[in-house]
DNA sequence: AATAGTTTTGCAAACGTTTTCATAAATCAG
DNA sequence: CTGATTTATGAAAACGTTTGCAAAACTATT
């Protein structure tokens, strides 16, 4: 076990195994190109030296670097770790390494990591939603690295997408709602401002409640950050007004769970007095009591087909053959709406 | 907006600002040592060419590559995702970009993703846990790259370690039930093979239980997997049978969320027929109703300070000076637990 | 105006690979 | 046994940076 091979590089490699440096990145390569015998050779000082090879000599050469980055704007609540997990085993199947970046919903840090990630020259990326800054865009365009964005899905937009359509997510859950009848409802959302999926949403919602000829006081249409602590804060005070809705439809399952435990904390009865609706479909939003009625966005689904897309687009060095992909919602009907008496 | 400058490169950028590469080079990385006005075109050149510098070239040329991999189990439940997206803000903050593996629990997966790590010449790495294969110590050793261990602390692993002793929140939490006059536990915990930290929760909350004088049925030590939906049926099961424990002691708090929930579906009032703890409080442990009683280990904190500490012993260039560092933990008292009537 | 000192710049080597091209060795057909 | 193929190997150039060293351009001092 020497402790400090001065240089165990190929070259190191090489001389062990009394062959030339090429005939090692050979037998790493292209094994099909060197006789078997010098490749036992080979493998045998390989495995000796404890050779690791290094991936930076090779990007530079002009090959792949293996790396395939993505950007989220936060990891820590379970909706992006779901999607992150997946997109990780798409591409770790692949041979790829993830390089994860995040901006905290901020656009202009997304800039800043977008370029980080184009430093490590990184064979592909992944970025969350349609919304980035102009900057961002320009800067993808320059360098021709394939790019999909994940989430969202909108037939015309200029990225490549692979999501749902959260627009069709916030109609349908407030669809569901009014079909049960309710007619006061109040909206919990997160910050629309540098959020897509979140804006999408809160329009088609408030569109689809318009249409069905409801005027919605404005103290009901209500911001909630993205925690179960706040959500729960927001909803203690919401529900204890005088006039409360009957019906709360919430831009997440995260936000709906605070909801649901503001009502517990409140006595509020769940669905009797109060109808709670989420969307997302979190791990957990199943087994909470009483289960969550949700709108269902596949994350592991979306996280895969875009790992998998990337990988495809780099294959065939075509940056621009990532397929949009629309993947379907689904009205999860549990236990937290019923109809309106 | 030319498409594809052929070669945008740092000798392209330097034939712009009619200097030499050398200028162009020392403009980025030594701008102390170049003439303001030199330096101006050299910008100016960089920004009309829109050049991205190639970190790849960079870490071949011996410097770092500004990279710092983490390998966690997995990513999707909250537990790690909180850890990683603060280790990702600390080492970022610092002009470190994360690279992340996952091996689900699987520990020579976890070999595999290391080599991975090391292909890319991470200039540090951070591990989940004192569990790891021979063959990755050994790599690990061989290789001189600041290696942390995060989550759990001990005195003596051979790796530093930043994290809390899991095995203080094992008898933490079963002192807990013992204090309040609980004779009849059960234990829930995930896989302990190839996971110290559930190991060391549980051997020392079976010691504070047998030191107590109780024995236990075996039927009553179970093993849940790491899902709340798992959780719960293990749960129902078990709180169906029918001579049931007192109390329910959960390796983490997703199992001891399924826990609450199998009891509300069952209609057993937490704590007042059952007490309840988990360890970890998680995102949600404290919304919940009722308040989950937990033992704290601070994720966020492991996550930033094994960032800190790695940065730290990367800038010094000494791969032992990172500080094992022990993060207490904290019993925190909510709503599920009370005295044994 | 000559010298010494300082600041700024460029040249060229180095980093660890991969790959093209050329050559040597082995195999085969006649 | 000769010449033509095929197979296996090596030498060397290339990839995009950084940096030690030396030259060049200034500044300051006589």
């Amino acid at each position: 076990m020497k402790k400090q091979d001065s240089k165990v590089d190929i070259g190191f490699v090489a001389r062990l195994a009394k062959v030339s440096p090429a005939t090692v990145s050979r037998t790493l390569n292209h094994p099909e190109l060197v006789n078997p015998a010098t490749r036992k050779k080979v493998d045998s000082a390989i495995r000796k030296s404890g050779y690791i090879r290094n991936r930076a000599a090779q990007t530079i050469h002009g090959r792949r670097s293996g790396t395939i980055g993505i950007v989220v704007p936060t990891v820590s609540y379970s909706i992006f770790a779901e999607a992150v997990q997946a997109f990780n085993d798409a591409v770790s199947e692949n041979g790829f390494t993830l390089l994860l970046a995040s901006h905290g919903y901020d656009l202009d840090a997304e800039y800043e990591v977008i370029r980080k990630l184009l430093e490590h020259r990184v064979d592909g990326i992944a970025l969350t939603g349609l919304d980035h800054s102009p900057a961002s865009f320009k800067l993808l365009e320059k360098q021709n690295v394939p790019v999909v964005a994940i989430w969202n899905y909108s037939a015309t937009s200029p990225l490549s997408c692979i999501g749902a359509d959260n627009s069709e997510a916030g109609r349908c859950a407030a669809e569901h709602l009014l079909m049960l009848g309710h007619r006061h409802i109040a909206l919990l959302f997160p910050s629309t401002s540098d959020n897509d999926r979140a804006r999408a949403r809160r329009a088609a919602a408030e569109t689809a409640i318009a249409d069905a000829g409801i005027e919605m006081p404005e103290a009901w249409n209500v911001y909630s950050p993205y925690s179960i602590s706040h959500s729960k804060a927001v909803c203690l005070e919401l529900l204890s007004q005088p006039n409360r809705p009957t019906a709360l439809l919430c831009g997440n399952d995260i936000i709906a769970q605070g909801a649901i435990y503001a009502a517990a904390k409140l006595g509020i009865s769940v669905p009797r007095e109060l109808s709670i609706i989420g969307i997302g479909d979190f791990p957990g939003s199943a087994e909470i009591e009483p289960g969550l009625t949700t709108i269902r966005i596949p994350a592991r689904r979306i996280g895969r087909s875009a790992g998998l897309g990337l990988v495809k687009a780099i294959a065939q060095e075509d940056p621009q053959a990532i397929d949009r992909d629309k993947l379907d919602i689904e009205l999860i009907m549990r236990a937290t709406t019923a109809p309106n008496l």
